[in-house]
DNA sequence: TGACATTATATCATATATGATATATAGAAT
DNA sequence: ATTCTATATATCATATATGATATAATGTCA
């Protein structure tokens, strides 16, 4: 499995993905997430108890349906062994 | 004023400086928002009122006693004229 | 020093995120 | 088709973020 089946994944529903796109560091961090998840080979529940949650929660996490806190995202991003970069970026060129 | 000024206010209290390291992304955006505000020039109240909150609550989340969600993090971003970027970044060299 | 401006702290009601569990639905394998 | 696994959806109690207001403390300037 590869890249391609995480596009799959957000691609399975057009109005999501609109939504999303909309939204988009939400959709970023999704994407990350995705990937991370199917670059590891596991299920939403092996992610899951990876970062101390519930496989329904991680669905609903990849759903975008979910607005995690900055300690949330800082939670999942150590027990991913990642280090989170947020940042404020200039749109001028 | 410049980023001296800014640092000035971060180091403030030694006690917080080493909290807000230890919890490096909020670091990352409190220093973030520092820096955007004094490089406009304005009091908190201003900024407060360009992204739609309060005085008080500005200078809580430039304390660090503040945990946003994603949602707040984007309607700052985009209140700021900036775009919103969140990685979860490989540790690995 | 005093007046005013700015920032920090406290408090509170309401909205919503977190964490947990049950169950429905979809997918995979045989 | 059946069984099992993986994912999606629903629900709920509790914790906590949001948004708002009042006030205290600190800073600035004449």
């Amino acid at each position: 499995m590869e890249w391609k089946e995480a596009k799959k994944i957000i691609n399975r529903d057009p109005e999501v993905l609109r939504e999303l796109k909309n939204l988009e560091p939400e959709y970023q961090i999704i994407k990350q997430l995705i990937s991370l998840r199917i670059e590891k080979k596991i299920t939403q529940k092996e992610f899951a108890v990876l970062i101390g949650d519930s496989q329904p929660n991680i669905s609903r996490l990849e759903s975008g349906n979910y607005n995690p806190t900055l300690a949330k995202l800082k939670k999942m991003s150590d027990c991913l062994d990642r280090k989170l970069e947020i940042r404020f970026i200039s749109k001028t060129r």
